[in-house]
DNA sequence: TCCGAACTGTTCGGATAACTAAATGTTAGT
DNA sequence: ACTAACATTTAGTTATCCGAACAGTTCGGA
């Protein structure tokens, strides 16, 4: 076990090169900067979003996530509305061109994966989709 | 394959966390930004280390690589040396205090991993661990 | 030997993103 | 009316980035 630790220590960088990769496709192809892409997935994956919840997930200050709604909102990439259930809060959403956003950064992703995937043997193949999954499962489970 | 890499493009927001992880190891303990660790680990890696070569290797302006060696340099992470071979170089390398830092931090992420391992039964351990390898193998045969 | 071109790095001016703290406004609940 | 919650705005800091101008070094050729 703490072999098999010692062995993974050794491998971050491989994590952050493969993080690289995501990030060049966000900053290449799209005028996104990382944290901008980041907090639109955010607003993505919660479906809606306050911006407390938001500043809460991304650890960051309110006033630091209002500016960064801003930026996203000047791209017309999220929009906000009044919530009129609780009118001190604001609502935010992606807009159909941030939804399609996305999936055009998924695309790019997927695609990337595909050359990695394609160098790799067959059982290693199997052996990395298995354990992202696995990852994927804890790190579901975690908070 | 197809389908295989379609079920790991759902996976890249585990990425994200992951690499969330070592982002906040670096940010919350020490006074490195994100981009001055990669730099920092980029000049340890490569042993010594020219601004032409780091600034490639980033993908950034020469200027941009100079003024991010500069804060790394009052930090007292890195120090900066003429090449007397080719005095128009100036060669790079991380102070012992620099190499500290990384160690801490290797430390860090270790833990890190530690914990994730933890809650993963043997199997799955075995393969995350296999798995990584093969990642590494491959990246490290890209470029 | 001297000149000019190419190379390497620094500095400067100007831009943006990201962050915080503090003050402000608005709404909700008591 | 008072207090808490939520968001925005303002003012100021820092990191990061780039292009252009500048300065020194190297190297090849006349």
């Amino acid at each position: 076990m703490m072999e098999q630790i010692e062995r993974i220590a050794q491998l971050y960088p491989v994590i952050m090169r493969v993080m690289g990769r995501i990030r060049s496709i966000v900053h290449d192809g799209m005028d996104l900067t990382y944290n901008q892409y980041k907090m639109l997935l955010t607003i993505y994956d919660k479906g809606n979003c306050t911006l407390n919840v938001l500043a809460r997930e991304l650890r960051i200050a309110m006033s630091s996530a209002s500016g960064m709604v801003d930026r996203l909102v000047n791209q017309g990439f999220v929009y906000r509305t009044v919530d009129e259930d609780n009118r001190r809060q604001v609502m935010i959403y992606t807009t159909e061109k941030g939804e399609e956003l996305i999936r055009e950064l998924r695309r790019g992703i997927v695609e990337n994966y595909r050359t990695l995937l394609e160098r790799l043997p067959p059982k290693d193949q199997e052996r990395l989709v298995a354990a992202f999954e696995s990852l994927a499962e804890i790190l579901g489970k975690l908070e």
